[in-house]
DNA sequence: CCGAGTTCGTGAATGTGTGCACAAGCGCGT
DNA sequence: ACGCGCTTGTGCACACATTCACGAACTCGG
């Protein structure tokens, strides 16, 4: 109940903790300790940096053991804050709305949609993942009542600006936008976008790049991003 | 056609030319230049940032005037490999991998679908984003006659390693993975990973956060991943 | 043709992230 | 009780990324 060891976690770190988390929660309950090596070739990284992530969390570890697996889901999740469920809005029930609702990752991760809007009268009313789309102008409303702080934004690009707008309105104080826009926001919200044209566009550069090792030799090796378990 | 400055480009700056040449691309026509102030502006980021990022590219500016838009675009697209279209193959027709055959933004950044596969016989025979879902097993000839190197992977996670099994069999060289899994590949393929609980998990680490400043003074301003724009 | 105003391109400084390599600590067998 | 093998935790060096700050190059008005 004391101790709070509170030192500043890299956010390099903090983006690879859910993907330790989530290896960490599906391990083989017979399994009680895990190496950094076994945690490392099972996300894809090297054992040094799973090392120095988890001991910005303090030293969980004991040497010549390795880390205690429930102990240290314990203290991953405390970390990142998922010592209780963060309900989500999400705004927009077109396609990728749909989906989001409807997967069930969000709330096994502790993240349940707590409400779904859009503006489209066809949609309203209609259950998606076991909620009821409702119109926008209860978005607040919803917000409000449900202690909701995450908002998910899946419009089209034209109305991700508004629905942010809204969003901020009703006390959201974090934003994950899948819409292809640049949100302005107050300095206080955070805001994290997935653009999936994005992320082919990277891939494509690679791509290219591959067929072209004609000039300036191979020294690209780029063998970051792959794994190995 | 002689040029060919070929300097690396930092991984960093690849991922955000991406971002640039969307915004560049919904410019208004009337506009002819803009400055890196500008264009800073609508990415959300700084000036100092966009000139580095897009001196990688050449000295394609003009001081006391800014970048010709048009120009621009074109070298930018260039350098991302975006002179001919790369056909991406989905591999899961579920809630994600309908959104995604559905979503405009692919074919409209060059990246059109050439096919969906599914394993379930009752997804088979459908048509998604006009494209009929086939099976699985022809994936290989899919791959090959339509010249596909890029793959999605939008499967349950207990399917997802086979999935890349099949793609990196079929002769892909990129994959994009939405699977909570991490995918083990030979090192000459690239991956890169989506996933969707992650994201709210970092939103949620911030958030916690934003709540118990108490100890640790408020040192932690965190303006990045917010825009202004 | 010159000077004021603008904007790029980039060297240098700073900040952040990665990975090696090794001392310190722990468990187990004898 | 002790030594051996294993694994953590971290100092350090290096690599990568960001930002500043300023000279160079351009436009435009007079």
């Amino acid at each position: 109940m004391s101790d709070r060891p509170r030192r500043r976690i890299p956010e390099a770190t903090v983006e690879r903790l859910p993907e330790y988390l989530r290896i960490l929660s599906e391990l083989d309950d017979d399994l009680d300790h895990i190496s950094s090596e076994q945690l490392a070739d099972l996300a894809g990284v090297n054992a040094a940096k799973v090392r120095k992530d988890l001991s910005y969390l303090g030293s969980y570890g004991t040497r010549g053991v390795g880390y205690e697996v429930a102990y240290l889901v314990f203290q991953v999740r405390r970390e990142l804050g998922l010592t209780h469920d963060w309900p989500v809005i999400i705004v927009g029930a077109g396609n990728l709305g749909q989906a989001l609702a409807n997967y069930a990752g969000f709330v096994d991760r502790g993240f349940p949609v707590a409400g779904i809007v859009d503006v489209d009268p066809a949609k309203i009313g209609s259950v998606i993942g076991g909620v009821r789309v409702r119109h926008v102008d209860e978005l607040a409303t919803l917000v409000r009542s449900r202690k909701v702080s995450i908002g998910v934004v899946a419009t089209p690009p034209g109305a991700a600006q508004d629905a942010a707008d809204l969003l901020v309105g009703a006390g959201i104080t974090s934003i994950l936008n899948f819409a292809p826009t640049v949100l302005s926001v107050p300095r206080d919200v955070s805001v994290r976008k997935v653009d999936l044209a994005v992320e082919l566009q990277i891939l494509g550069f690679h791509e290219q790049r591959r067929s072209v090792p004609s000039l300036s030799i191979v020294l690209d090796a780029d063998s970051s991003r792959t794994a190995s378990a």
